[in-house]
DNA sequence: TAACTGAATGTAATGTTATTACATCAATTG
DNA sequence: CAATTGATGTAATAACATTACATTCAGTTA
């Protein structure tokens, strides 16, 4: 767990993604800080390239958007190395429920071993609809 | 279980993707049906979105891309619903193995309907290395 | 301090993936 | 036949992401 500076730019789009209700796309982070001097996608790109490093920011492929990280309620800069990470994503609201399961982390783990796959990144998405929107 | 009648576009994209080795961006698809009068991207588009529906083809969301269905050696154009289809995608060689497994799907269904959500499509795919590439 | 180094940044151009809009055609059915 | 429905064709555009190259900045070292 080592704490990281951000650069100007990596703060700005976490800021953007933890006040964001929804995740955002790169455009969309981009139009949002055109105020603070962003001009080009490559600014967002590696920000979140960097934030995603980090553990700070997650990218959500069914989507093509980005979230920040849920656990970090104090909010410093750790890295935390949490394993499989997935998430619910209302498809109403836009809200996602990022979780973890040890169970189902443990399962996986198991089944890619009986093919003797190497895993270097998990992907979990479902879709679907919340409490509040159902 | 209802058998399907494919339309033209539909069996020429099924088959370019049944033949293939990896999976297949749409872009791709059109490429290797244009000598068969395809000009359009949505030509494939439209084809492939039927196909999911039919459950004939999935879509790889980490890799913007396609795959056959895997679980019909039969050939014929059998609807057949099953469950969470899981991806092991290996980042070498471009190899996708499908699998299912009950545990995990069980788990899951636990796991969302802790938190009151309802589940329309899960995505579960895990980039690593296959055994031929480790 | 000056020169070097590596990381971060700025900018433009381009590449890749997906959708919208609109016209046409063919089969079915009331 | 008229109306409906589903599939198709085509063009244009939108949305997402990367490459290439020049520049700046902070920290280190000669």
């Amino acid at each position: 767990m080592s704490a990281h500076t951000l650069t100007k730019n990596q703060s700005l789009v976490l800021d953007a993604l933890t006040h964001a209700e929804a995740p955002l796309s790169a455009y969309t982070i981009l139009d949002k800080l055109r105020d603070h001097g962003f001009r080009a996608p490559l600014q967002v790109y590696r920000a979140l390239e960097k934030l995603q490093e980090f553990g700070l920011v997650h990218r959500l492929e069914s989507l093509n958007a980005f979230v920040a990280c849920a656990c970090r309620e104090d909010h410093d800069h750790t890295h935390h190395h949490h394993g499989v990470t997935a998430f619910a994503i209302c498809e109403d609201c836009g809200q996602v429920t990022e979780f973890h399961d040890a169970g189902m982390e443990e399962r996986l783990a198991v089944l890619v071993k009986n093919q003797h796959f190497k895993t270097e990144k998990t992907t979990i998405e479902i879709r679907g609809h919340c409490q509040n929107c159902i």
